[in-house]
DNA sequence: AGCACGCCGACT
DNA sequence: GTCGGCGTGCTC
């Protein structure tokens, strides 16, 4: 692997205006929002218009007259309604940029209206978002909408009303002073380096007494300290949980500025806050997956938190993840990158092996971790866990609480008959059938109650539990701690938080609430179920799963690893998970497997995905880009909904990216160029052939 | 998407 | 001769 291979990440956007100065605008009356700051038409003739349309032959400008009476009000960045097809119908769109001609040959419609005198869109996200949909074979029309949320008509005059009032000073100190350690991490990102780094693990308390995750205030040191060189931070967090401990984080530290963009926001608060970000003051924007859109003023770094977690690929077109949208932005813009976790991702450490990102060796404090090896000291069993697990329990919950971690949500994963022992399956689609809850069986397929089943091998109709499910673990542990309260959390019923009271928690992966102080002893149960789940990547998924559950004990508990063995459970029990990533970096990159290697798939009817992969070959052949398939995709997928599908695999080279990206999206273009005909040629009856689908980097492509 | 354009078979 | 079938392609 070489440096070279980030080449793909596009130096510039060949669309766009940006680079015109807004020099010469008119100076703005003082009353008005510096978010209206944007480049005006300045007596060009043209505009050129993004419309918003998911269809891919219609992602690119089109040029629009700029008729005399918007002239004066017209800015780069503002959404616009435009006559398309004819001057009845009206799509609306954003101004990209301005011109002085048009090399379109027929006559320009004229911008019918403006939808807001807000500018939207600025060039940064543009750029951006042009850039991020190219290399992902999208619609740069699919990244806007994640980017900037419905207008809000109320919301916006508020705003605009109250600019006139000045801004409140930006300049905060801080009520704590800031770590030297963070400071210096700032110090770097604002110079544009991008930083690896593993968190520190154990809950700390805040100022406020509230309790948080080491992590959240190491990154809350680094956001403020990038704040206060006057640049904004973006700070993008997988889960609520995660952003409400960075939120309060900051809060304790006295941070100003702070921007909150979530999916439980009501549109009315996430476009105040888009707004804000638009408002030419540096913030620090706290959010999900889509925060990495925001529209920062100054940018000075993009913070990563807990990379790994798969929450963090978003899951519409062009499914691209924030981790490779935050490198495309960082590389744009010149803001520095930091990806903080508990356990690295396969991808940031391909990045640190490639010298792209630096990373940071200061060894963190982690949870002292011990393991009970059946296979070397074998121990009894009273209920759920071995002897020796319960005693670690037991001893934790003399000062406070305990967690235990789980594999499987509901009762009982699994069923067998009753009478002779067979592994039950479902009488409508074969699936397994599982209990959810204790005495209420299912097909985990698809989900039909499993009230009359009889046993397909010897026609018995008893159903019996098999596998710990959470809720049947709590059942267990009820019996065998009484007297001691057993809790719950799984992903139906998230707790985010307990006290320090003694309690056993038990949680599924992810669904660990914090505990104040800290958990007196954290036990993983069921290493070898999670390990042995049908992915390519359950290695580090369970690195990562673990690391984050050993990160919320006290600093003086302990986690236990209460069974498996092999080289992911030894690489955590030691400690030396950057070492096992490393040498299955070197596994996958022999086996040309993600993400040594990138991935696209191209699903569409045999013909459409040949025509594709012709792309591919045409006009010349590309190196380094090889082709598995197609095949067909069962019927049973609901990718297929009943249509005879194929599926092709499409494996480059991180430096072939661009030409791959293209050449598959010309070929999707002119296949939708054609879709409208094919559907109205079809039989009746016939299934309805569907379009040509394109995605890249999907985590899950070579899973069964 | 949705609509106009255009090029071959049966018709008042 | 022309009406209309639907494949093809465009939308500033």
């Amino acid at each position: 692997m070489s440096a070279g291979e980030l080449s793909d990440v596009p130096a510039d956007a060949e669309h766009g205006e940006s680079a015109a100065p807004a020099t010469e605008e008119p100076a703005a009356p003082a009353s008005t929002c510096s978010c209206l700051d944007a480049e005006a038409p300045n007596g060009r003739a043209v505009a050129e218009v993004l419309l918003d349309s998911a269809l891919p032959q219609l992602d690119h400008l089109f040029d629009y007259a700029v008729p005399e009476e918007l002239a004066g009000e017209l800015r780069v960045g503002q959404r616009v309604r435009v006559p398309f097809r004819n001057q009845q119908r009206k799509a609306f769109g954003y101004v990209i940029g301005f011109a002085e001609t048009s090399s379109f040959g027929g006559e320009l419609s004229p911008i019918a209206d403006i939808v807001s005198p807000v500018p939207q869109l600025t060039p940064e996200v543009w750029r951006l978002a042009r850039a991020v949909a190219d290399r992902a074979g999208g619609s740069a029309g699919d990244i806007l909408r994640l980017a900037i949320p419905g207008r809000q008509v109320r919301v916006e005059k508020q705003h605009l009303a109250a600019a006139g009032t000045p801004p409140e000073a930006s300049a905060h100190a801080p009520a704590e002073p800031l770590d030297a350690d963070s400071a210096a991490i700032a110090a770097r990102l604002v110079t544009g380096e991008r930083l690896a780094l593993t968190a520190t693990h154990s809950p700390e308390r805040l100022s406020t007494g509230e309790w948080v995750g080491a992590w959240a205030i190491r990154l809350a040191h680094v956001a403020m300290a990038v704040h206060a060189a006057g640049k904004s931070a973006i700070v993008v967090l997988p889960d609520y949980r995660d952003q409400d401990q960075l939120q309060s984080a900051l809060a304790a530290l006295g941070a100003a500025d702070v921007l909150r963009v979530d999916a439980r926001q009501s549109n009315a608060e996430r476009y105040g806050s888009f707004l804000q970000a638009l408002d030419g003051v540096a913030r620090i924007i706290i959010g999900n997956r889509s925060a990495v859109y925001a529209p920062a003023h100054e940018l000075g770094a993009i913070l990563i938190w807990d990379d790994g977690d798969p929450v963090l690929a978003e899951p519409l077109a062009p499914y691209v993840h924030a981790r490779d949208a935050a490198l495309v932005r960082a590389e744009q813009s010149g803001a520095g990158l930091f990806f903080a976790a508990h356990a690295r991702s396969a991808e940031v450490e391909r990045l640190t092996l490639i010298g792209y990102v630096q990373d940071q060796v200061n060894p963190p404090r982690r949870t002292r971790v011990i393991h009970a090896d059946q296979s070397i000291a074998p121990d009894a069993f009273a209920g759920r866990v071995p002897d020796f697990a319960a005693k670690t329990i037991r001893e934790g919950l003399r000062t406070g609480p305990v967690l235990v971690q789980v594999a499987t949500p509901g009762y009982a994963p699994v069923s067998v008959c009753g009478d002779c022992g067979d592994l039950a399956r479902c009488t409508a689609c074969g699936g397994p059938i599982g209990f959810r809850t204790a005495g209420t069986a299912a097909c985990r397929w698809c989900g039909q109650h499993a009230g009359g089943w009889a046993c397909a091998g010897c026609g018995g109709n008893r159903l019996a539990e098999r596998g710990m499910g959470s809720a049947r673990t709590v059942e267990q542990f009820e019996r065998q701690f009484r007297g001691f309260r057993v809790l719950l959390s799984d992903g139906d019923h998230p707790r985010e938080r307990v006290d320090a009271r003694p309690a056993i928690v038990v949680a599924t992966r992810g669904a660990e609430p914090l505990a104040a102080g800290g958990y007196r002893a954290v036990v993983l149960l069921d290493a070898e179920r999670l390990l042995s789940l049908e992915n390519l990547r359950a290695g580090e998924d369970c690195l990562r799963w673990w690391e984050n559950a050993a990160a919320l004990a006290a600093p003086d508990g302990v986690c236990l690893m209460a069974s498996g063995g092999g080289p992911v459970v030894q690489a955590f029990v030691t400690g030396r998970i950057d070492e096992w990533l490393h040498s299955e970096l070197r596994d996958r990159q022999a086996l040309r497997y993600p993400p040594a290697v990138r991935v696209a798939s191209v699903t569409g009817g045999s013909a459409q995905v040949d025509r594709a992969l012709a792309a591919l070959r045409t006009p010349d052949t590309l190196a380094g880009v090889e082709v598995l398939g197609p095949t067909p995709v069962a019927a049973s997928d609901p990718a297929a909904r009943g249509a005879k599908l194929v599926r092709a695999i499409v494996r480059f080279e991180y430096a072939r990216g661009s030409d791959v990206a293209k050449r598959l999206r010309g070929a999707l273009v002119s296949d939708a160029a054609g879709a409208s005909s094919r559907q109205k040629g079809r039989a009746p009856g016939r299934a309805v052939p569907e379009a040509l689908r394109l995605r890249f980097d999907d985590r899950g492509v070579f899973d069964g």
